[in-house]
DNA sequence: TTGACAAATGACCGATTAGTCATTAGTATA
DNA sequence: TATACTAATGACTAATCGGTCATTTGTCAA
């Protein structure tokens, strides 16, 4: 569906401007050069819209991570300098939602949002913390949890550079810069912080399994913009057994796997996991 | 006045809890157990209240670096101890205002609002810099303003700890974390991002200097509100400067000097300098 | 008790918002 | 061409907002 994106585009420039709450739905129908109905033939709500803006930018920055981490090929150094490299450009590309999340940080919308937000921030983490056990092993067992809390906090401060500036950045050389600072702070730090108690203390309390109502919507949603056939398959067949509540664990399990390959499925996968009490 | 005081003690809990677009003045009133023509008694306006929010806890920071900084006393490793333990208590301290401003960042409100964090961010830079020249004089000359970047960035990610969860933390093993990462950093880090020019880049081009009529209404503001006598007086006396238009550059400049002093009239002198082209 | 003044109130205003729905325009089929 | 259907419209609503101001309340000295 070409006018959601047209919409989510146009809607994104003006969320960078002038932050969510400030830009009405008016403002947006108008860049986007539709009707006010029209707008709400796409999105439920407005609400909606910004769900869709994060659950796009941030499953794309995790599934690039994941394919870096897991199948990139890359070794120790140049490892670690693809990834910083693959972050800063994300941010670069997408500067405009950045802003948004800059300004936004987790403003107190809905359950939902604050969930989405907690669910893709544990993705990466899960993520870069692989990335500094295949880099560094076992040396650093006491300090990693400490080690990703930097890794973060350099990603954070530099992005700002991006954000506030409209220069053009050697992305590189910030690349190189952030290489050297991690390997120094990974090899001689001895102080943590940051351990691993305390990172599963942070892990909020989870919420309960979604309603099987929530869950047939969303899957919905995705089944009306997927493009890939066989996760399409898979959506309507997961419906399937949602409404028989069959309870085919086994089945269940392997389409759920399907699916999550599909970056704009994750979230959904999430919630199918929960639902299905799977691991 | 002691209306104002809890009014703006109020306003920052539900400022924290919902954000500042999302609190209405209604609310505001109604936690504060006044009525709302009483608000508008004691702040023109809904931003203005945010204003001397930022006033009220920005300076008060600047203040106890500057004063950690110059004053002290400390030396080296006890001096970047010192300042990462009072920072880290300012934020625990005032998590409430910290929240605040993690959720309003830069939101688009007035151009006031942006020249005023603009202007207490550089104070903070400013004595950050100083320290770390105290701390590793010439040394660092290269790497000094890519260390500041990774300074506050420690800060910043660090801090939302205390924002995200409300857990009672050490303190003072945080500080002597980050120390020990300042100290790697500073005596180890080749590859500098962050260069002097950058940083003069990122200084937003100056607005022009205030105009008499906004001087004036700031200066009574502080009038109604400062204790100590004699920076009143000072007050009293600028003002009576500004309007006869004397300009005896070498009294004015002595009184903004006094004025400095208190950390609440910090944004005044700074207008003042610009009003009078001091320096 | 009275009168004068300041402090405080809350009903009210105009502006703006997200969201709705009766209506129209456009398009494909018979 | 007539019919049936979807896509699109924008005037409209109900609610909420920041801010105002005629009115009431409280507090003094006389």
């Amino acid at each position: 569906m070409v006018k959601k994106q047209l919409i989510m585009e146009k809607a994104l420039e003006l969320f960078a401007e002038q932050g969510f709450d400030a830009t009405s739905v008016q403002q947006i129908t108008e860049k986007s050069g539709i009707s006010k109905g029209a707008f709400y033939l796409s999105f439920k709500s407005k609400d909606e819209l910004i769900f869709a803006l994060i659950d796009h930018f941030m499953s794309e920055i995790v599934s690039n991570i994941d394919y870096l981490v897991s199948g990139g090929g890359y070794q120790k150094d140049e490892l670690l300098y693809q990834f910083y490299l693959t972050i800063l450009k994300n941010f670069e590309e997408h500067s405009n939602l950045a802003t948004v999340f800059m300004k936004e940080q987790t403003h107190t919308l809905n359950m939902e949002l604050i969930m989405k937000l907690h669910f893709y921030d544990k993705q990466i983490n899960r993520a870069i913390l692989k990335m500094i056990d295949q880099i560094y092993g076992d040396s650093i067992a006491a300090t990693k949890f400490d080690l990703l809390y930097c890794v973060k906090g350099f990603m954070k401060m530099y992005s700002e550079l991006f954000i506030f500036s409209k220069l053009p950045l050697d992305l590189k050389l910030l690349a190189s810069s952030l290489v050297e600072k991690t390997n120094l702070l990974a090899k001689h730090s001895t102080v943590p912080f940051v351990t691993k108690e305390l990172v599963n203390l942070l892990d909020l309390p989870a919420e309960g399994p979604p309603t099987q109502e929530t869950l047939v919507k969303h899957i919905n949603d995705l089944i009306a913009e997927v493009q890939e056939g066989f996760v399409k398959d898979a959506l309507h067949e997961l419906k399937e057994q949602i409404n028989k509540q069959t309870l085919d664990i086994l089945l269940i399990n392997g389409l759920v796997e399907i699916v999550r390959q599909d970056a704009q499925c994750m979230w959904v996968a999430f919630l199918l996991r929960r639902y299905f009490k799977i691991s």
